[in-house]
Parts: C-alpha cells; structure tokens; sequence
DNA sequence: ATGAAAGCGCTAACAC
DNA sequence: GTGTTAGCGCTTTCAT
C-alpha cells in the first residue's frame, strides 16, 4: 500500500517526495487510514492492474466508452470484476457535487398511508435512476428542519416534504441555497418561497365530495372530525365541507362541532385515537350527528372503534366517510367509504418535478399542482336511520 | 473566488503555481464547479471570516475545544453562524472513511409492522446520535442486494436488515469486507456467516402461545395461515404452532391446511389479500377449522375479511389470532388477538449490536438473540360455538 | 486513444 | 494555541 509517492505514478512533484518520503509520520498515517477503510479497492488499483490510467477507468465507469479501444475496456472490465471494485460516493460527490438521491421527509411511517407514499415515491424515483432517503418528521418543525439540513449536507438537492405547516419560515436558508423541495399534501401557501412546488389534491373538493355524498344519502347532522386545526389541509378539507352543506342549504353553525386537540401534540400514529376520542365526546351528546368525515383514514378508523365502544353501528346508525384510501379502508368492517388520494400518480409528477427543477438553468417559479380527488364509495356509510337527524327529525 | 493560489496560503509548492495561474483552465473549471454548488461555504471562508487556520476551525467542529482559546472559539462561533456554515458531509466522509448512519432494509413500509419498526429503529439511532437510512426490498433478493451494496458505498457500515431470506450468500461478499449486519425477524441460520447478529422474537414460541391459547378456549380444528412457504419465520412459529397441537393430543396431519401461495410471489402490502383468498378457500371446505393462526397480523385481518365474506362472524363463528400486534389490530371490529413483538426493545438492541461490533477491534462472533413475544388476548378469539369443531363435532 | 495533474472540502499529524 | 500541510478517491481538462 501507499506506494503511489514511488512508483511510477507521483501524485506530487519530487520536491515534496524529498520531504515527506513513504516512511514519513504522513505516510504512516495514511497507511493507518486505508486499513480502516477495511481494503476499499480504489480506482487506481483497477489502472494498475488494467494497465491504463485512472482517467480512462474513470471514463469507463462514467460511458465514455467511445474513447477507449474495445480491448482498453474488456481488461478494465476484467480487473473490476477481479478485485471487486465499487467506486466510492463520497469521494464522487465530494468532485461532482451531484448525487442522484432524493430526500422525503414524511409526518410519520407508522401511519400506514404515508408508508404507501413512501412505496410509490421510492418506485418513481428508482425508475428515474434516483435513490430515495426517507425521514420521519413525526410533524416536529425542528426535526423537519435538521432533517432538510441534513440531507442537504448529505449532497440531496431535491426533496418531496410531506407537511401540513402554514409556513416553510424555518427551511428558508436551505431553500436559498438552491434545494428543489416539492411539498405534498399542502397547497401553496401565499408566504411560499417562489421556487417551492406543491402537490396536493384538490383537498376542498375532496371535502366537498365527502360531505355531499352524505348529504345524498340524506344525512342533516354532519360533523367533521381532525387533531391539528392548524394544518394547511385540515382547513382546506373543511372548506370543501363547508360549501357542501351550505349548497345543500345547511347552517354549518348548527352543526355538532368538536374543539380538535390542538393543545396535546400528536403523531400520525395517534391519529386513531383522536378519532375514538372525538366519538365518545361527539356522540354522548344530545345533538349527535348522523354521519361523520374524518380528517383521514386512520382517524376516520378510531372514529368506527369510538362509536363501536358506544354500541352505534357504523354504516347502519351512523356514516362515516374518510380520506386517503389506505390499504386497511377496503379491510376493515364495515369497509370504508373514503376520498382518495392518487398516490402513485404524485409520487411520479413528484419526481418529474424535482428533476426537472434540476436541469431547468435556474429559479423558475414553482407552481401548484391539484389533483383530482375521487369518492370511493363503500358500507360505512349509508342513508341515516329512519327518524334520526333528518329535517323532520329536527324541527321536531 | 479560486485566490488559495495567490493569497497567504498557497496549498502547493510555487513551481505549480506558474504553470496554473489563477486565469488557468483549471482555474476556471474549479470556478465554474464551485457554482454549480451554489454558494456552499467552505471552511476556509469561515477560518479567513475569523482569522484563523481552518485546522482551528476543524478542531472545533470536532470538539477539541480545549486547544483554543475562548475568544478565538467566540471568533470562530459567530463566523459560522454569519456564513451560515455547514461541514460538507462527503468531504468529511471521504477524509474519515466513517458515517454515522445506519441503513435499514424492510420489506415494506407500506406493511404498518415495518413502518412502525422503522419509527422505533430511527428513534433509537437518533438517540445515538446515528442517521437512519430506509430502504425497501419488496422481499426481492436482488432489490435487497442493491441496497445493501449502495448503502455500503454510501459508507453505510452498520445495517439492520429484515429479511425471511434462507440464505443471505447475495450479502456476502459486502459481509466480508466488513459490514456489520444485524438480521431482524430472522433468527441465525447455520450457513450464516460468523459475524452476523440476529435479533428476533422466539418465534416456535410465539407459535405455541397463540395455538395454546385457541386450544384452552376449546378449540380442536385449527388452521396455520401464511402466504409464502420459504420463509424462516413462516417455518419456525409453524412449528411452534404443530407442538402446541401435539402437546395437546392433537393430531397435526388432521388439521385442515391450506396449500399457501409460493407460486405468486407478493409483496408485505399484500399479505392481507393472501389471508382473504385463503378464508375462502379453506372456509369453504366441509372440513373447515374453527380457529385460525396467521402469520402476521395483515394477513390476520385479510382472513378477518374473507371470513365476512362467508358471512362467518370473527369472534364468534371462529377465531382468529394474528401476529406483531400492529396499532391496527386494537383498532379492528372485533380487535384482534395477537402476539406481540416488543420492537422498542428489539430496536434498541439491533442498534446497540452494530454500535458494539463497530467499536470491537474486529470479527467477533455474531449472536442470536431472542425476545419473548407476549399474547395479546382481545375480542377475536373465544371459545368455539357450541357443536362446531369441537372434539365430540369431529368423532360426529 | 491514453495519461498527467489538479483539486473538490475536510481532518489530523506535526511544526512552531 | 495555532498554522502548515498532505491526501482521502474521484473526475475532468488539457496535453500527447
């Protein structure tokens, strides 16, 4: 090892030799190094058993195969399958600046709907040629800003940020430096920097679309379900509810409300039991609902088993009607009647827009993609029970 | 930009600096490369913003504070935070050869088992002061090869891997250059090489407890249901399964069974499509069992939903008990026994495991370690209906 | 068609 | 207590 200062390939010229020969303190320390490193085989090493320079190598390993003679690759091919040569990424980056890695940073795993996004964007990115970091925020603004830095000091220059926070204040100085960050989930918020690219569906009209298929069905009494109200799109999702009933010419005012729980912070994973929760409160009381839309599935979910712990049968005495479509939705019993979220199409536009925010020369201004949300229509949710929440039942 | 040459503190001897001035070629290349890095602040700029050398800089970027004095730390603090500095992790990587990440290969995170454990594994890295980085194998041994091999040439060297894979030969050769490897869910296999740690529930165990348990509630016609056959912990908590059955008198081969689906390969997303098929299939028959173990928990719900299906009620008509006691399974009409798999602790311990084997001088032999998976009782297991499958039912 | 050399940003041994 | 220096493994320009 460290040969390199003696053989025929110097890397400095003589006059450093003189001082520093192999057997100097510098040369034992990086003797030291390399054992370390446990025998990373270097690009040199393929040359030198190849035959050629690293430059060629390097020209190999980078395509440029036009520039070398047939026989030049076959034994550089050779002598990389014979020692078992990876390049080093660090050492890549470290030259190029560039990495084909994406970051995502989503609320939380555990939530089973952000584990298919998870899926979806790390197909996408993979069919791209990009490999994909995940991280969980657990909706902490403090760790979704040390995890943005950190993937930005890792070499990730684009990022999908899955978040439902009003302001992007907090990754200001990343997105400055040049981060292509794709929200999903929040629209566009006016505060935005100019060159942030949103992905959502259209979440009013997923609001709308859940409450006026109850309001078909002939509920009166609605109530809307969430955790957070500070999130971007629980607002959204209430506006879209709102319209619904004022349409179908409902006082929203007289409906059954419930404060949210924007004093105890929760995770996506509690989500659940911010549903039960609501539904014991909700439902203990006179002016009950009839049908319920949740915030998401998962809550949508708590909900069934809070007003299963009150004996009401969802999809008989009371409808409920989710959002996000998880796998579990179609599972569970009753199956749910959700809005759906096309994942696998945003994670694609997802990925389409973060390279394409790469290769476009400079600061573009981002823009705001809607999607069209879709109502999946299945047992939880059905027309009330005769005498109960209906006009009559109310005049009366 | 590009003055190291000419200013105080040339980095190479003069002879360079009269072939290539600061107006070179390779002068300009480096200009044009360090825009393409948008702006990165390097620790030179910091050491010139505070008058010192950037050695004094990197020594209190590592915590050698002690070598300098208070004020010049005070200097070197406030340049920092002015330039808005932040190490570049490549060069770092390159120059150390280490990382403090640790890589996680799942099978899906879309399974809420895996994103659950991955919320655990990342909370116990964090704790450590390690990154986390996930990956997904779709339970494909090349997909989960090519992790593997990226993350160890993104100098990964520490990974916990979850696989059911038999033999983990596609790993050797990483394995070999040194990657400590901690297997999860997958208990230590003969042919496994020497240093790897393997971190599981006892899963025979784990089989025995959920078969004993339907066989105290009065259970004699009980079915295993999994999807694929080659998995190791398919076979291990199968056999557990069979002992309970034999301590208890009960003839195994009786049992109906259900021929699994290790033609069609599927992924963990949709294990609970695989529990719906098999309820059909195997509540269909005459001899149909009264009482089901699944493999995991999805899978559980899947025959929960099958069974629906056949207008068969879960809890009543038969029982069911799961595996890994997913958030899901308390939330589930009936909720859903189940044995638990402590993942905290496991997480914790896997990443303790590579911790230790990162800092031992070198190959130690690798352990297996095995928890005790705990029975969850809840609403979807009780006893048989009165007549059905019952031992008098049988000889009937 | 191939090679020599420079340097990406950082760390740490050693000199002062 | 602080500075000087070499070099981690790679890519790319320019020279041949």
């Amino acid at each position: 090892m460290h040969r390199s200062a003696t053989d025929g390939t110097p890397r400095h010229p003589p006059v450093e030799e003189d001082r520093y020969g192999p057997s100097s303190p510098a040369a034992q320390y990086a003797r030291t190094l390399r054992m370390g490193t446990m025998g990373q085989v270097t690009i040199q090493q393929v040359a030198r058993a190849a035959g050629v320079s690293p430059s060629t190598v390097s020209n190999l390993l980078n395509g440029r195969i036009e520039r070398m003679l047939p026989a030049t690759k076959d034994r550089i091919d050779a002598a990389i399958a014979e020692l078992g040569y990876r390049p080093n990424r660090a050492a890549r980056q470290l030259r190029t600046g560039r990495t084909r890695t994406l970051g995502l940073v989503v609320p939380s795993v555990g939530n089973p709907f952000w584990g298919a996004f998870a899926r979806e964007l790390e197909s996408a990115a993979l069919a791209r040629g990009y490999n994909l970091l995940l991280c969980n925020s657990e909706r902490d603004p403090e760790r979704e800003r040390r995890y943005v830095e950190e993937l930005w000091e890792d070499g990730v220059r684009g990022m999908v940020l899955c978040t439902s926070l009003p302001s992007l204040a907090h990754l200001a100085p990343t997105i400055e430096r040049g981060l292509h960050l794709v929200t999903f989930d929040r629209p566009a918020q006016p505060d935005d920097p100019a060159s942030v690219v949103s992905i959502s569906i259209n979440n009013p009209m997923g609001g709308y679309l859940a409450a006026s298929h109850l309001i078909e069905l002939g509920h009166r009494r609605l109530a809307f379900i969430s955790g957070s109200l500070r999130s971007v799109n629980r607002t959204a999702r209430y506006r879209g509810f709102c319209s619904a009933l004022e349409a179908a010419g409902i006082d929203v005012d007289d409906m059954p409300s419930w404060p949210g729980m924007d004093a105890v912070p929760f995770g996506d994973v509690e989500a659940a039991e911010v549903g039960r929760r609501a539904a014991h409160e909700l439902f203990s009381r006179a002016d009950r609902p009839t049908a319920v839309v949740a915030i998401n599935d998962m809550t949508a979910l708590g909900v069934c088993r809070g007003l299963r712990d009150l004996d009401l049968r969802v999809g008989k005495d009371v409808s409920v009607v989710g959002f996000d479509d998880i796998v579990l939705a179609d599972l569970y019993d009753p199956p749910l009647t959700t809005i759906r979220q096309p994942i696998a199409e945003m994670a694609r536009l997802a990925v389409e827009e973060i390279i394409a925010s790469e290769t476009r020369s400079d600061t573009e201004a981002g823009r705001s993609v809607l999607l069209r949300p879709e109502l999946v229509v299945r047992a939880s949710s059905a027309p009330p029970p005769a005498g109960a929440g209906t006009d009559a039942a109310i005049s009366a």
